[in-house]
DNA sequence: TGGGTTGACCCGTGTAACGTTACGGGTTAT
DNA sequence: ATAACCCGTAACGTTACACGGGTCAACCCA
């Protein structure tokens, strides 16, 4: 229902590749993956990888945590595309809630 | 370098399952899952996949966001068991830090 | 015009979730 | 004891996907 979350790529690219003026082969080249990876994931054929996440992490000094987000965020908005509806709901009357 | 966070399965069998007094085979069929499927996952062979944790979401009425961080917090872990070394830093001198 | 960059494509590899099927061991009820 | 469950697990096949290597046409720019 919500709109498409962002994909990391497209954050990567726009807002760290871009403000510094690195091509594609560059990045790649200092994140040790391979062009292709790097250029799949900015051009959205790819998802963020933890690897990938850790070594974004690590090239510019920011959270993995936040990069992993971004991540989760459309991961879920698929799964929500094919949400899943013969689940039964579980008697969880007598079970105190805590989420 | 953190002790490693909690499966997701093992949450799920002990504050879930257990107080309901389900068998595997009765919650996987309640998940709308295989057997297999849950019992590798409550024992911590399987990691929590986006469907599972919709499935999971519904049955409970619990946040998806609770067990997909939970997941992502031991995927994070086990990254980190593997760090990667070969990263050049990228020059962001000139970038402001929003993170 | 020639060099560097890029995205698309093919091929191959490793990992992983999932389903189905089947087995053996354990428990409980008849 | 025999049947009925439940469980963990293993084998096999399918599907998906991140990644690397290589290639190649298109493109921009000096």
């Amino acid at each position: 229902m919500d709109r498409k979350p962002t994909h990391p790529g497209a954050v990567f690219l726009e807002d760290i590749m871009k403000p510094l003026n690195l091509t594609v082969t560059e990045a790649a080249h200092m994140l040790g993956v391979s062009r292709k990876a790097l250029s799949e994931f900015v051009n959205e054929k790819a998802s963020l990888s933890p690897e990938m996440a850790l070594r974004i992490s690590k090239a510019t000094n920011t959270s993995v945590e936040s990069w992993m987000n971004m991540q989760q965020k459309l991961t879920l908005w698929y799964a929500y595309q094919h949400e899943p509806t013969n689940v039964i709901p579980f008697p969880l009357d007598a079970v105190k809630k805590r989420m």
